[in-house]
DNA sequence: CTGTATCCAACGGGATACTG
DNA sequence: CAGTATCCCGTTGGATACAG
């Protein structure tokens, strides 16, 4: 099999399959969380400390998005004070091998990026 | 080795080089670009004519971060008319492969998704 | 503890017109 | 052919305050 039909993958209808997922995870947050929960079911506030930087409200908004898209599963607990754990389904943990393949590339390769962007800006100007 | 341990690539140093990779290719055309010229050697308007629905303007800026990166190569061929060619460098080919990960996650899973997404708005109101 | 509501600034990206 | 320059709008996401 060519190349050419294995990037038909990413182009395939315009690439609108790849764009969907994209549109999805290439957010600030969503990956992290999705990393986070890998490591088991975690409570609201433990994910809040867990993930340094970011606010209740992107939390809140994120863990909604992954929870309608059924990567995340959120439970209540009747008690008092309240207790809410979100876990990944098991889509959700399929996510994780194609995301750990990037994460890889990542600290691979975005060295040699980031040469590459300062040699650009000190030698363009 | 557990899972654990293979999330942190994603967790890593507060997910630091995750979110500088996925800044870097999470916006909408950048995988396109880079699967269409996976293909081989291509000229600029080539590539507008391979990759509908860009404008003019976004394919300049995403070919000169690109080239930014150091993961595609421009090559100016001095003629009348002009011609300009884009090619992936070794870093960017070694794109393909985690990127085709996640492309075949998102055919895989995006009907699902599309599914959870539809059962949580009909059931939401 | 687990959220929701509001306001606001920054950025991505589309449309269009112009240029060497 | 291969861009650059403007304008402009929608979305993302941060800060803060409030609530069950």
């Amino acid at each position: 099999m060519s190349e050419y039909q294995h990037t038909c993958l990413i182009r395939g209808d315009d690439g609108q399959a790849v764009r969907a997922i994209l549109d999805r995870i290439c957010n600030k947050w969503t990956l992290l969380i999705v990393a986070t929960l890998d490591r088991g079911t975690v409570r609201f506030t433990d994910l809040h400390r867990q993930i340094p930087g970011i606010s209740q409200r992107m939390l809140t908004l994120t863990l909604r998005n992954l929870e309608r898209d059924g990567l995340v599963s959120r439970t209540v607990h009747a008690e008092v004070p309240p207790r809410v754990e979100y876990a990944l389904t098991p889509v959700g943990k399929s996510l994780i091998p194609p995301a750990l393949a990037l994460a890889g590339w990542a600290v691979e390769h975005v060295p040699h990026i980031e040469a590459s962007r300062r040699a650009h800006e000190s030698g363009g100007r």
